[in-house]
DNA sequence: CTGTTAGCGCCTTCAA
DNA sequence: TTGAAGGCGCTAACAG
């Protein structure tokens, strides 16, 4: 039983109507065009019996539309992260009947270039420009004059919309959580971002400052190093041995917080007894940790989504720059008043 | 300058020449039809003036084929490792000039039936079906008649084309490892797979009795736990209280050498000096872990490339199941002869 | 209410 | 070596 390709033909054919007729009911439209009852039962019947679906090629050589989106990312492979904005991107896609056709640029502008001109040259309805950490951007010329959304990024230079998250809120989120805790001692944070025209970093501190002027304290240093566990562990080890007594630590991220874990270990520090821990991503390993460390989580899902939505939305031009909340996932890395869950 | 669409026919005009001719060019047919060099260059030109491009949409109406694949998968989010698989994918899949568009099923029949029948009405050339984790499948009866490829997973029940990693194989390296260490004493392995139909664990516990085997030693037990920090903490925590005085240990994945690890600190075990560790996947956690573990790796950016070669093949149906071999992602936690790398 | 007709942009047979 | 013409499967004026 080789199912050979059903046109709209065969099934107005079976069902004794026009092609018209029934591309009409198949599109809804038979109210519109007061269609008869009996011509749509039997043009179902066909569809049905023959098994028919409609080819969304032909439809959008039409149409002009192709329900699919591109989504082009420098990295879709490094951590969970991206994937995980795809995942919600693709949800969202999905409640309004688009697919995604995805291309990872690896960060080279060449072969940026030539993945968009593969989706412009199969025509979808828009572009999701993805990176995988918080960027400021530049954003090829050719995506000015399409339906773009930009994800995880922002080109200050066009008002494209763009969907990122609030990094100074979840920064003033992070330092309330210390605060709250009544946490007295010095407060440090490890970790100072590297990556030119990154955002996450900066925005994190600047709302940690904020929070802890707020309440009259302020950050008494901060220990510089990559975002990576070894890096952390070698910066905050060697920062320990030179007599450093913190009592709060807001760590730039969650490796770097894996990384202070096992330094604060190795020098006889314990984990939230002596000193307080907090950081941001909320990422699988911030579980992981013993006790689980308290993190300002990426809404990298929601981030996605939000992202397709803007792209759908007919309001799209004027969708501005959206930031969404860093969540707080909870753990036993903190002293005291607690912020529930299991250490 | 809101590029209008410029079609084939813009150019023949511009050109001088008919849309045959155009299109001869532009598909490389010149010297084939014998076009000549003057013509060609016309067209040449007036495609760089115009900024032609051509709409595959309209191509694959005609040619029945979109230079696009699917690929459905259980979950595209969680973890970097069904990410990874998809960058492998998708720089195999810009090799033979193919974009990919993906789904994903979150282990939803309905929404799997959905999806495959979106691509489908795309008329996508072929389609990967891809599980996160090695399963043993059924493939939905839809993709039996179409051009698949089964990433990580493999139905029994028929002969499409797979590709996964060689757990057995895997299991061989790993009790390699702590042999060629010279690890006299005990050697147990941490980690039961309670998922059904896994084919993982079996199939690296299987690899690791037979390469013990063969040097006369075999596993003292195996110690059940889910494959999860938590899960491996809490038991390996308990069964060491419980006198175990392992020699070496082969934990099923990385996740379970966190938890491992941190159970072994606990009891005031020392790695490598007390206990030989060894672990599977190959993940980043691996290489955050002090000493880094020395992880049997599974190749997911190669996984996710050959399927889509697979696809590729003009050998298609007769690829059978490929497994592709785990290499050794070295590290510091195993005695003596070493294995390399930093710890 | 339904059918006729004309393309969407491209490829390709056939004839010149 | 090139051009004219037909059609891939579908939608949408425009008649009836």
């Amino acid at each position: 039983m080789t199912t050979k390709k059903v046109t709209l033909t065969d099934v107005a054919e079976r069902a004794g109507v026009s092609t018209t007729t029934a591309s009409y009911i198949l599109n809804g439209r038979s109210a519109e065009m007061r269609i008869s009852a009996d011509a749509e039962r039997r043009v179902r019947e066909a569809v049905a019996h023959l098994g028919y679906r409609p080819n969304r090629n032909a439809r959008s050589l039409r149409t002009r539309t192709t329900s699919t989106f591109g989504v082009i990312s420098d990295f879709v492979a490094s951590g969970h992260f991206a994937s995980q904005m795809l995942a919600g991107a693709s949800a969202a896609a999905r409640a309004s009947e688009h697919l995604l056709v995805i291309g990872e640029t690896q960060g080279d502008p060449a072969l940026e270039h030539l993945l968009i001109e593969e989706m412009l040259d199969r025509q979808v309805d828009g572009i999701v420009y993805a990176t995988l950490t918080s960027l400021e951007v530049r954003v090829p010329a050719e995506l000015k004059r399409l339906r773009t959304v930009l994800l995880n990024c922002v080109d200050p230079t066009t008002n494209i919309p763009a969907v990122l998250p609030d990094e100074y809120a979840g920064g003033r989120t992070a330092a309330g959580v210390l605060l709250d805790a009544g946490v007295t001692g010095e407060i440090h944070v490890i970790g100072e971002d590297p990556t030119p025209n990154a955002l996450a970093g900066p925005g994190r501190l600047e709302g940690i400052r904020a929070r802890l002027a707020e309440a009259g304290r302020s950050v008494t240093s901060v220990v510089p190093c990559h975002w990576g566990v070894e890096d952390a562990y070698d910066a905050v080890d060697a920062w320990l041995r030179r007599g450093a007594r913190p009592a709060g630590l807001l760590c730039l991220n969650d490796r770097i917080a894996m990384g202070t874990y096992q330094a604060l270990a190795g020098n006889g520090l314990h984990v939230p007894r002596d000193v307080s821990v907090v950081s941001f991503d909320g990422s699988e390993l911030a579980t992981w940790l013993r006790p689980r460390v308290v993190s300002v989580a990426l809404p990298f899902n929601e981030l996605g989504a939000r992202a397709v939505q803007a792209l759908v939305d007919p309001g799209w031009a004027d969708v501005g720059t959206v930031r969404l909340p860093m969540p707080l996932a909870p753990g036993g890395s903190v002293r005291s008043p607690a912020v529930g869950a299991r250490g």
